[in-house]
RNA sequence: GCGGCUAUGGCGAAGUGGUUAACGCACCAGAUUGUGGCUCUGGCAUUCGUGGGUUCGAUUCCCACUAGUCGCCCCA
Protein backbone atom coordinates (compact mmCIF):
# COMPACT_ATOMS: atom_id res chain seq x y z
CA UNK A 1 0.00 0.00 0.00
CA UNK A 2 1.67 3.07 -1.03
CA UNK A 3 -0.53 5.78 -0.04
CA UNK A 4 -3.02 6.44 3.17
CA UNK A 5 -4.93 8.51 4.88
CA UNK A 6 -3.61 10.97 7.36
CA UNK A 7 -4.51 9.68 11.26
CA UNK A 8 -7.74 10.92 12.46
CA UNK A 9 -9.12 11.55 9.28
CA UNK A 10 -11.77 10.03 7.06
CA UNK A 11 -12.87 9.84 3.44
CA UNK A 12 -16.42 9.94 3.37
CA UNK A 13 -17.37 7.96 0.50
CA UNK A 14 -20.60 7.61 -1.67
CA UNK A 15 -23.49 6.69 0.34
CA UNK A 16 -22.48 8.07 3.38
CA UNK A 17 -22.10 11.40 2.02
CA UNK A 18 -25.58 11.61 0.95
CA UNK A 19 -26.03 11.50 4.47
CA UNK A 20 -24.00 14.55 5.06
CA UNK A 21 -26.02 16.30 2.51
CA UNK A 22 -28.77 15.27 4.38
CA UNK A 23 -27.61 16.72 7.35
CA UNK A 24 -26.33 19.37 6.19
CA UNK A 25 -29.45 20.35 3.81
CA UNK A 26 -31.77 20.22 7.33
CA UNK A 27 -29.09 22.56 9.30
CA UNK A 28 -29.72 25.09 7.07
CA UNK A 29 -32.85 25.21 6.38
CA UNK A 30 -33.25 25.49 10.23
CA UNK A 31 -30.80 27.93 9.98
CA UNK A 32 -33.28 29.88 7.25
CA UNK A 33 -36.52 29.53 9.65
CA UNK A 34 -34.50 31.46 12.36
CA UNK A 35 -32.71 33.73 10.44
CA UNK A 36 -29.41 32.23 10.50
CA UNK A 37 -27.08 33.63 7.60
CA UNK A 38 -23.98 31.51 6.59
CA UNK A 39 -20.65 33.01 6.84
CA UNK A 40 -17.23 31.01 5.46
CA UNK A 41 -14.12 31.97 7.00
CA UNK A 42 -10.57 30.80 5.78
CA UNK A 43 -9.83 27.52 7.37
CA UNK A 44 -6.76 28.66 8.49
CA UNK A 45 -5.96 31.86 10.92
CA UNK A 46 -3.12 33.72 12.52
CA UNK A 47 -1.92 31.38 15.75
CA UNK A 48 -2.58 34.67 17.71
CA UNK A 49 -5.87 34.65 17.23
CA UNK A 50 -6.70 31.44 19.13
CA UNK A 51 -4.35 32.44 21.65
CA UNK A 52 -6.20 34.96 22.64
CA UNK A 53 -9.55 33.92 22.13
CA UNK A 54 -9.32 30.41 22.82
CA UNK A 55 -7.10 30.97 25.84
CA UNK A 56 -3.61 29.73 26.22
CA UNK A 57 -4.24 27.73 29.16
CA UNK A 58 -6.79 25.55 27.85
CA UNK A 59 -5.97 21.98 26.07
CA UNK A 60 -6.70 23.31 22.47
CA UNK A 61 -4.11 25.58 22.76
CA UNK A 62 -1.41 23.73 24.93
CA UNK A 63 -1.39 20.63 23.18
CA UNK A 64 -4.01 20.17 19.97
CA UNK A 65 -3.25 22.89 17.88
CA UNK A 66 -2.61 22.46 13.95
CA UNK A 67 0.49 25.23 13.91
CA UNK A 68 3.27 25.85 11.22
CA UNK A 69 5.26 28.35 9.82
CA UNK A 70 4.36 29.93 6.45
CA UNK A 71 6.92 30.80 3.68
CA UNK A 72 6.17 34.43 4.77
CA UNK A 73 7.49 33.15 8.50
CA UNK A 74 4.06 33.75 9.70
CA UNK A 75 2.34 31.36 12.41
CA UNK A 76 -0.39 29.92 10.99
CA UNK A 77 -2.40 27.82 13.09
CA UNK A 78 -5.59 25.48 11.18
CA UNK A 79 -8.51 26.42 13.29
CA UNK A 80 -9.47 24.07 16.18
CA UNK A 81 -12.77 26.00 16.62
CA UNK A 82 -15.36 27.85 15.00
CA UNK A 83 -15.97 30.44 17.21
CA UNK A 84 -12.74 32.77 16.75
CA UNK A 85 -12.54 33.56 13.34
CA UNK A 86 -16.22 34.34 13.20
CA UNK A 87 -15.80 37.35 16.04
CA UNK A 88 -12.61 37.89 13.96
CA UNK A 89 -14.41 38.26 10.83
CA UNK A 90 -17.20 40.26 12.77
CA UNK A 91 -14.83 43.19 13.93
CA UNK A 92 -12.90 43.08 10.89
CA UNK A 93 -15.69 43.76 8.88
CA UNK A 94 -17.41 45.99 11.45
CA UNK A 95 -20.72 44.10 11.13
CA UNK A 96 -21.69 45.52 14.87
CA UNK A 97 -22.48 48.76 12.60
CA UNK A 98 -24.99 46.64 10.78
CA UNK A 99 -28.19 47.89 11.97
CA UNK A 100 -30.17 44.47 12.04
CA UNK A 101 -28.77 43.95 15.53
CA UNK A 102 -28.06 41.08 16.75
CA UNK A 103 -26.40 39.96 14.00
CA UNK A 104 -26.92 36.27 13.77
CA UNK A 105 -24.33 33.66 11.70
CA UNK A 106 -24.06 31.04 10.83
CA UNK A 107 -21.23 28.09 9.79
CA UNK A 108 -20.22 24.43 9.03
CA UNK A 109 -16.73 23.19 8.07
CA UNK A 110 -13.96 21.40 9.04
CA UNK A 111 -11.82 21.99 12.59
CA UNK A 112 -8.19 20.23 13.43
CA UNK A 113 -7.35 19.30 16.48
CA UNK A 114 -4.26 17.02 17.13
CA UNK A 115 -5.60 14.18 19.12
CA UNK A 116 -5.20 10.75 19.32
CA UNK A 117 -8.22 9.56 17.46
CA UNK A 118 -11.04 7.76 19.19
CA UNK A 119 -14.62 6.62 18.99
CA UNK A 120 -16.10 10.07 18.20
CA UNK A 121 -13.21 12.13 18.30
CA UNK A 122 -11.00 13.05 14.56
CA UNK A 123 -8.12 15.33 13.55
CA UNK A 124 -10.69 16.64 10.76
CA UNK A 125 -14.07 17.03 11.81
CA UNK A 126 -16.86 18.91 10.79
CA UNK A 127 -18.73 21.45 12.92
CA UNK A 128 -21.95 23.54 12.18
CA UNK A 129 -22.53 25.81 14.43
CA UNK A 130 -24.51 29.70 14.90
CA UNK A 131 -23.06 32.74 16.89
CA UNK A 132 -25.38 35.36 17.62
CA UNK A 133 -23.98 38.59 18.01
CA UNK A 134 -24.99 41.99 19.94
CA UNK A 135 -27.95 40.57 22.28
CA UNK A 136 -28.08 40.21 25.71
CA UNK A 137 -31.60 39.08 25.69
CA UNK A 138 -32.08 35.34 27.36
CA UNK A 139 -34.21 35.06 24.61
CA UNK A 140 -31.60 34.39 22.59
CA UNK A 141 -29.79 32.46 24.38
CA UNK A 142 -33.30 30.05 24.42
CA UNK A 143 -33.43 30.52 20.82
CA UNK A 144 -29.86 29.31 19.84
CA UNK A 145 -30.28 26.17 22.45
CA UNK A 146 -33.50 25.44 20.84
CA UNK A 147 -32.43 25.83 17.27
CA UNK A 148 -29.69 22.94 17.93
CA UNK A 149 -32.31 20.96 19.34
CA UNK A 150 -34.70 21.49 16.69
CA UNK A 151 -31.72 19.86 14.47
CA UNK A 152 -32.05 16.79 16.24
CA UNK A 153 -35.50 16.45 16.71
CA UNK A 154 -36.01 17.01 13.17
CA UNK A 155 -33.18 14.19 12.47
CA UNK A 156 -34.97 11.66 14.29
CA UNK A 157 -33.15 11.44 17.76
CA UNK A 158 -34.68 11.05 20.71
CA UNK A 159 -32.33 10.27 23.39
CA UNK A 160 -30.98 13.34 24.34
CA UNK A 161 -30.07 15.49 27.73
CA UNK A 162 -29.79 19.38 27.62
CA UNK A 163 -27.41 20.04 30.60
CA UNK A 164 -26.97 23.88 31.76
CA UNK A 165 -25.27 25.64 34.13
CA UNK A 166 -24.27 29.27 34.46
CA UNK A 167 -20.75 30.59 34.95
CA UNK A 168 -22.23 33.88 35.78
CA UNK A 169 -20.07 37.55 35.04
CA UNK A 170 -17.18 38.89 35.73
CA UNK A 171 -17.41 39.55 39.75
CA UNK A 172 -19.36 36.36 40.42
CA UNK A 173 -16.91 34.35 38.47
CA UNK A 174 -14.39 36.05 41.20
CA UNK A 175 -16.40 35.62 44.33
CA UNK A 176 -16.91 32.04 43.43
CA UNK A 177 -13.22 31.47 42.18
CA UNK A 178 -11.85 32.85 45.62
CA UNK A 179 -14.50 29.99 47.66
CA UNK A 180 -13.23 27.19 45.66
CA UNK A 181 -9.16 27.78 46.46
CA UNK A 182 -10.55 28.19 49.86
CA UNK A 183 -12.42 25.33 49.89
CA UNK A 184 -9.91 23.26 48.39
CA UNK A 185 -6.31 24.97 49.72
CA UNK A 186 -6.22 23.08 52.23
CA UNK A 187 -6.12 19.64 51.66
CA UNK A 188 -5.60 20.15 47.52
CA UNK A 189 -2.49 17.73 48.16
CA UNK A 190 -5.21 14.63 48.37
CA UNK A 191 -5.89 15.43 44.72
CA UNK A 192 -4.63 14.85 41.39
CA UNK A 193 -1.93 16.15 39.58
CA UNK A 194 -4.00 18.42 37.61
CA UNK A 195 -6.87 19.47 40.23
CA UNK A 196 -3.44 21.26 41.85
CA UNK A 197 -1.92 22.85 39.22
CA UNK A 198 -6.16 24.17 38.35
CA UNK A 199 -5.97 25.22 41.99
CA UNK A 200 -4.27 28.47 40.99
CA UNK A 201 -5.25 28.75 37.42
CA UNK A 202 -8.66 27.31 37.09
CA UNK A 203 -10.29 26.28 40.16
CA UNK A 204 -13.30 25.40 38.86
CA UNK A 205 -12.32 22.34 36.76
CA UNK A 206 -11.46 21.02 39.51
CA UNK A 207 -14.94 20.24 39.93
CA UNK A 208 -15.42 18.82 36.29
CA UNK A 209 -11.87 16.32 37.15
CA UNK A 210 -13.28 12.75 36.38
CA UNK A 211 -10.86 11.26 38.87
CA UNK A 212 -11.69 12.86 41.96
CA UNK A 213 -14.86 13.26 41.66
CA UNK A 214 -16.02 11.25 44.92
CA UNK A 215 -13.85 12.88 47.08
CA UNK A 216 -15.68 14.35 49.99
CA UNK A 217 -15.03 17.78 49.44
CA UNK A 218 -16.22 17.39 45.54
CA UNK A 219 -19.25 17.11 47.95
CA UNK A 220 -19.37 19.78 49.55
CA UNK A 221 -17.77 22.38 47.54
CA UNK A 222 -18.95 25.85 47.09
CA UNK A 223 -21.57 25.85 43.82
CA UNK A 224 -21.33 28.64 41.45
CA UNK A 225 -24.96 29.18 41.48
CA UNK A 226 -24.82 30.17 45.14
CA UNK A 227 -22.02 33.04 44.16
CA UNK A 228 -24.27 34.42 41.09
CA UNK A 229 -24.77 38.25 41.95
CA UNK A 230 -28.12 39.47 41.24
CA UNK A 231 -28.08 40.41 38.00
CA UNK A 232 -26.48 37.11 36.69
CA UNK A 233 -28.92 35.14 38.50
CA UNK A 234 -31.95 36.58 37.54
CA UNK A 235 -30.03 36.40 33.79
CA UNK A 236 -29.78 32.30 33.72
CA UNK A 237 -33.46 31.98 35.56
CA UNK A 238 -35.07 34.05 32.56
CA UNK A 239 -33.61 31.76 30.32
CA UNK A 240 -34.69 28.43 31.91
CA UNK A 241 -38.19 30.26 31.82
CA UNK A 242 -37.72 30.79 27.85
CA UNK A 243 -36.67 27.02 27.56
CA UNK A 244 -39.64 25.80 29.66
CA UNK A 245 -41.70 28.15 27.78
CA UNK A 246 -40.63 26.32 24.53
CA UNK A 247 -40.65 22.96 25.89
CA UNK A 248 -37.54 21.86 25.93
CA UNK A 249 -36.05 19.56 28.84
CA UNK A 250 -33.20 20.48 30.68
CA UNK A 251 -31.37 19.72 34.05
CA UNK A 252 -29.40 22.32 35.53
CA UNK A 253 -25.35 20.82 36.76
CA UNK A 254 -23.55 23.16 38.32
CA UNK A 255 -20.46 20.91 37.80
CA UNK A 256 -20.76 22.15 34.21
CA UNK A 257 -16.96 24.32 32.99
CA UNK A 258 -16.94 24.26 29.47
CA UNK A 259 -13.34 23.99 28.11
CA UNK A 260 -12.65 27.38 27.16
CA UNK A 261 -11.91 30.51 28.29
CA UNK A 262 -14.02 32.76 26.79
CA UNK A 263 -17.40 31.58 28.88
CA UNK A 264 -19.68 33.41 30.98
CA UNK A 265 -23.34 33.25 31.74
CA UNK A 266 -25.18 30.49 29.45
CA UNK A 267 -23.08 26.85 29.52
CA UNK A 268 -24.63 24.55 27.75
CA UNK A 269 -24.30 20.78 26.35
CA UNK A 270 -26.38 18.25 24.42
CA UNK A 271 -25.03 14.74 25.33
CA UNK A 272 -26.54 11.41 23.46
CA UNK A 273 -27.76 8.56 26.49
CA UNK A 274 -28.39 6.27 23.73
CA UNK A 275 -27.10 2.66 24.33
CA UNK A 276 -23.86 1.98 23.75
CA UNK A 277 -22.44 5.35 22.52
CA UNK A 278 -19.09 5.48 23.81
CA UNK A 279 -16.75 7.08 26.08
CA UNK A 280 -17.31 10.77 24.39
CA UNK A 281 -21.44 11.50 24.61
CA UNK A 282 -21.01 15.31 24.03
CA UNK A 283 -22.84 16.21 20.38
CA UNK A 284 -23.32 19.77 20.80
CA UNK A 285 -20.88 22.59 23.40
CA UNK A 286 -21.60 26.26 23.69
CA UNK A 287 -22.26 29.27 25.81
CA UNK A 288 -22.16 33.36 26.14
CA UNK A 289 -18.89 35.12 25.53
CA UNK A 290 -19.70 38.39 26.55
CA UNK A 291 -16.11 39.44 26.87
CA UNK A 292 -14.47 37.87 23.47
CA UNK A 293 -15.71 40.44 20.94
CA UNK A 294 -14.02 43.27 23.14
CA UNK A 295 -10.50 41.07 23.59
CA UNK A 296 -10.47 40.44 19.81
CA UNK A 297 -10.14 43.96 19.13
CA UNK A 298 -13.88 45.29 18.45
CA UNK A 299 -16.43 47.26 20.62
CA UNK A 300 -17.93 46.01 23.87
CA UNK A 301 -20.51 43.17 22.43
CA UNK A 302 -22.51 40.06 24.01
CA UNK A 303 -22.81 37.20 22.15
CA UNK A 304 -23.61 33.38 22.27
CA UNK A 305 -23.38 30.21 19.97
CA UNK A 306 -22.66 26.48 20.01
CA UNK A 307 -20.87 24.11 17.94
CA UNK A 308 -22.00 20.31 16.95
CA UNK A 309 -20.03 17.83 15.55
CA UNK A 310 -21.65 15.85 12.18
CA UNK A 311 -19.37 13.06 12.94
CA UNK A 312 -20.99 12.22 16.24
CA UNK A 313 -24.07 13.55 15.12
CA UNK A 314 -24.28 10.66 12.85
CA UNK A 315 -22.70 8.33 15.44
CA UNK A 316 -25.77 9.21 17.58
CA UNK A 317 -28.33 8.14 14.66
CA UNK A 318 -26.72 5.33 14.18
CA UNK A 319 -26.81 4.59 18.34
CA UNK A 320 -30.56 4.99 18.11
CA UNK A 321 -30.86 3.25 14.84
CA UNK A 322 -32.11 5.62 13.01
CA UNK A 323 -32.04 5.71 9.23
CA UNK A 324 -32.21 8.86 7.16
CA UNK A 325 -34.43 9.22 4.25
CA UNK A 326 -31.82 9.76 1.68
CA UNK A 327 -33.21 9.32 -1.76
CA UNK A 328 -31.66 5.98 -3.58
CA UNK A 329 -32.67 3.98 -6.66
CA UNK A 330 -32.92 5.11 -10.12
CA UNK A 331 -35.89 6.48 -12.05
CA UNK A 332 -34.39 4.31 -15.78
CA UNK A 333 -32.11 1.61 -17.19
CA UNK A 334 -31.49 1.50 -20.26
CA UNK A 335 -31.01 -1.28 -22.08
CA UNK A 336 -29.20 -1.40 -25.39
CA UNK A 337 -28.44 -4.29 -27.74
CA UNK A 338 -26.10 -3.96 -30.85
CA UNK A 339 -24.27 -1.28 -32.22
CA UNK A 340 -27.32 0.88 -33.59
CA UNK A 341 -29.39 0.83 -30.36
CA UNK A 342 -26.07 1.87 -28.52
CA UNK A 343 -25.58 5.16 -30.68
CA UNK A 344 -29.84 5.85 -30.35
CA UNK A 345 -29.62 4.80 -26.23
CA UNK A 346 -26.96 8.04 -26.33
CA UNK A 347 -29.32 9.83 -27.11
CA UNK A 348 -32.59 8.70 -25.23
CA UNK A 349 -30.61 8.66 -22.18
CA UNK A 350 -30.03 12.13 -22.45
CA UNK A 351 -33.25 12.79 -23.21
CA UNK A 352 -34.69 11.41 -20.41
CA UNK A 353 -31.96 13.21 -17.64
CA UNK A 354 -32.64 16.50 -19.51
CA UNK A 355 -36.25 16.16 -18.33
CA UNK A 356 -35.64 15.50 -14.81
CA UNK A 357 -35.10 12.37 -14.77
CA UNK A 358 -32.08 10.14 -12.94
CA UNK A 359 -31.09 7.63 -15.45
CA UNK A 360 -28.24 5.29 -16.34
CA UNK A 361 -27.05 2.80 -18.98
CA UNK A 362 -24.62 0.20 -19.47
CA UNK A 363 -20.86 1.28 -20.45
CA UNK A 364 -19.17 -1.89 -19.73
CA UNK A 365 -20.69 -3.87 -22.77
CA UNK A 366 -22.68 -6.85 -21.01
CA UNK A 367 -25.02 -8.62 -22.46
CA UNK A 368 -28.42 -8.03 -22.07
CA UNK A 369 -28.91 -10.40 -18.84
CA UNK A 370 -25.77 -8.53 -17.38
CA UNK A 371 -27.79 -5.29 -17.90
CA UNK A 372 -30.83 -6.42 -16.68
CA UNK A 373 -29.07 -7.29 -13.54
CA UNK A 374 -26.78 -3.93 -12.96
CA UNK A 375 -30.38 -2.29 -13.63
CA UNK A 376 -31.85 -4.42 -10.71
CA UNK A 377 -28.97 -3.52 -8.45
CA UNK A 378 -29.22 0.23 -9.12
CA UNK A 379 -33.02 -0.45 -7.65
CA UNK A 380 -33.97 1.09 -11.14
CA UNK A 381 -37.87 1.62 -11.01
CA UNK A 382 -38.24 0.62 -14.73
CA UNK A 383 -35.78 -0.24 -17.34
CA UNK A 384 -36.33 0.35 -21.36
CA UNK A 385 -34.94 -2.07 -24.05
CA UNK A 386 -33.84 -1.55 -27.46
CA UNK A 387 -33.07 -4.04 -29.64
CA UNK A 388 -32.54 -4.35 -33.47
CA UNK A 389 -36.57 -5.63 -33.43
CA UNK A 390 -37.69 -2.39 -31.66
CA UNK A 391 -35.52 -0.08 -33.50
CA UNK A 392 -36.65 -1.68 -36.49
CA UNK A 393 -40.61 -1.37 -35.02
CA UNK A 394 -39.57 2.57 -33.77
CA UNK A 395 -40.92 1.13 -30.24
CA UNK A 396 -39.10 0.69 -27.05
CA UNK A 397 -39.35 -1.90 -24.35
CA UNK A 398 -40.41 -0.67 -21.23
CA UNK A 399 -40.38 -2.53 -18.27
CA UNK A 400 -41.62 -1.85 -14.44
CA UNK A 401 -39.17 -3.96 -12.29
CA UNK A 402 -41.40 -4.37 -9.58
CA UNK A 403 -44.35 -5.98 -10.97
CA UNK A 404 -42.48 -7.40 -14.04
CA UNK A 405 -44.68 -5.79 -16.66
CA UNK A 406 -43.24 -5.18 -20.22
CA UNK A 407 -45.32 -3.17 -22.68
CA UNK A 408 -43.67 -1.22 -25.87
CA UNK A 409 -44.24 2.13 -26.51
CA UNK A 410 -42.89 4.23 -29.66
CA UNK A 411 -39.86 5.86 -29.76
CA UNK A 412 -41.16 9.31 -30.10
CA UNK A 413 -43.44 8.99 -27.17
CA UNK A 414 -40.50 7.30 -24.90
CA UNK A 415 -39.49 10.46 -22.91
CA UNK A 416 -43.66 11.74 -22.29
CA UNK A 417 -44.30 8.01 -21.24
CA UNK A 418 -41.18 7.18 -18.70
CA UNK A 419 -41.91 11.10 -17.32
CA UNK A 420 -45.70 10.23 -16.44
CA UNK A 421 -44.67 6.47 -15.34
CA UNK A 422 -41.94 8.15 -13.12
CA UNK A 423 -43.95 11.13 -11.81
CA UNK A 424 -47.16 8.78 -10.93
CA UNK A 425 -44.83 6.31 -9.17
C1' G B 1 0.55 12.91 25.75
C1' C B 2 -0.43 7.72 28.35
C1' G B 3 -2.49 2.49 28.40
C1' G B 4 -5.22 -2.25 26.45
C1' C B 5 -6.59 -4.95 22.01
C1' U B 6 -6.18 -5.74 16.72
C1' A B 7 -4.02 -5.84 11.39
C1' U B 8 -5.33 -12.45 6.35
C1' G B 9 -8.73 -11.34 -1.09
C1' G B 10 -13.56 -5.74 -2.63
C1' C B 11 -16.09 -6.95 2.43
C1' G B 12 -16.71 -10.42 6.70
C1' A B 13 -13.92 -14.31 8.67
C1' A B 14 -11.04 -19.45 9.89
C1' G B 15 -6.14 -21.18 10.13
C1' U B 16 -1.00 -23.76 10.82
C1' G B 17 6.65 -23.15 12.42
C1' G B 18 7.11 -26.66 6.68
C1' U B 19 5.70 -28.37 -0.68
C1' U B 20 -2.32 -26.65 -2.57
C1' A B 21 -4.07 -20.26 2.89
C1' A B 22 -10.87 -22.83 4.83
C1' C B 23 -15.61 -20.75 4.39
C1' G B 24 -19.48 -16.86 3.72
C1' C B 25 -20.91 -12.33 1.05
C1' A B 26 -19.93 -9.57 -3.19
C1' C B 27 -18.20 -9.86 -8.18
C1' C B 28 -17.53 -12.38 -13.22
C1' A B 29 -18.95 -16.41 -16.64
C1' G B 30 -22.19 -20.41 -17.97
C1' A B 31 -26.82 -23.50 -17.41
C1' U B 32 -31.16 -19.73 -19.87
C1' U B 33 -26.97 -17.39 -27.74
C1' G B 34 -32.91 -10.48 -26.06
C1' U B 35 -34.74 -10.02 -19.92
C1' G B 36 -33.25 -8.90 -13.10
C1' G B 37 -34.35 -10.63 -8.00
C1' C B 38 -34.39 -17.85 -6.84
C1' U B 39 -31.36 -22.35 -7.99
C1' C B 40 -27.09 -25.04 -9.84
C1' U B 41 -21.90 -25.18 -11.97
C1' G B 42 -17.28 -22.90 -12.56
C1' G B 43 -13.86 -18.65 -11.81
C1' C B 44 -11.83 -15.09 -8.31
C1' A B 45 -5.12 -14.08 -2.43
C1' U B 46 2.70 -16.31 -6.70
C1' U B 47 -0.08 -14.30 -0.65
C1' C B 48 -1.44 -13.17 5.05
C1' G B 49 -0.32 -4.07 7.27
C1' U B 50 5.27 -2.27 6.51
C1' G B 51 10.38 -3.12 7.84
C1' G B 52 13.80 -6.00 10.47
C1' G B 53 15.16 -10.35 13.53
C1' U B 54 14.98 -15.78 15.27
C1' U B 55 14.94 -20.39 12.23
C1' C B 56 17.02 -25.12 7.48
C1' G B 57 12.00 -22.77 6.76
C1' A B 58 7.45 -18.03 8.95
C1' U B 59 1.14 -15.71 7.45
C1' U B 60 2.05 -18.37 12.07
C1' C B 61 7.55 -16.62 17.25
C1' C B 62 10.19 -11.72 18.67
C1' C B 63 11.09 -6.29 17.90
C1' A B 64 10.13 -1.66 15.65
C1' C B 65 7.05 1.27 12.69
C1' U B 66 2.34 2.47 10.61
C1' A B 67 -2.79 2.27 10.97
C1' G B 68 -7.39 0.93 13.19
C1' U B 69 -10.06 0.31 17.67
C1' C B 70 -11.31 0.97 22.83
C1' G B 71 -10.19 3.66 27.25
C1' C B 72 -7.57 7.92 30.22
C1' C B 73 -6.93 13.36 29.75
C1' C B 74 -9.98 16.68 27.29
C1' C B 75 -13.32 17.99 23.97
C1' A B 76 -17.24 18.56 19.00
Amino acid sequence: MSFQIPRGTQDILPGEAEKWQYIEQMARDICRRYNYQEIRTPIFEHTELFLRSVGDTTDIVQKEMYTFEDRGGRSITLRPEGTAAVVRSFVENKMYGNPNQPVKLYYMGPMFRYERPQAGRFRQFVQFGVEALGSSDPAIDAEVIALAMELYHSLGLKKLKLVMNSLGDAPSRKAHRQALIDHFKGRISEFCEDCQSRLEKNPMRILDCKKDRDHELMETAPSILDYLNDESRLYFEKVQLYLTKLGIAFEVDPRLVRGLDYYNHTAFEIMSEAEGFGAITTLCGGGRYNGLVQEIGGPETPGIGFALSIERLLAALAAEGITLPVAQGIDCFIVALGEKAKDESVILVNKLRQSGMKVERDYQDRKVKAQLKAADRLESAYVAILGDDELEKQVIAIKNMATGEQTEVSLHSFVQYMKTAVESK
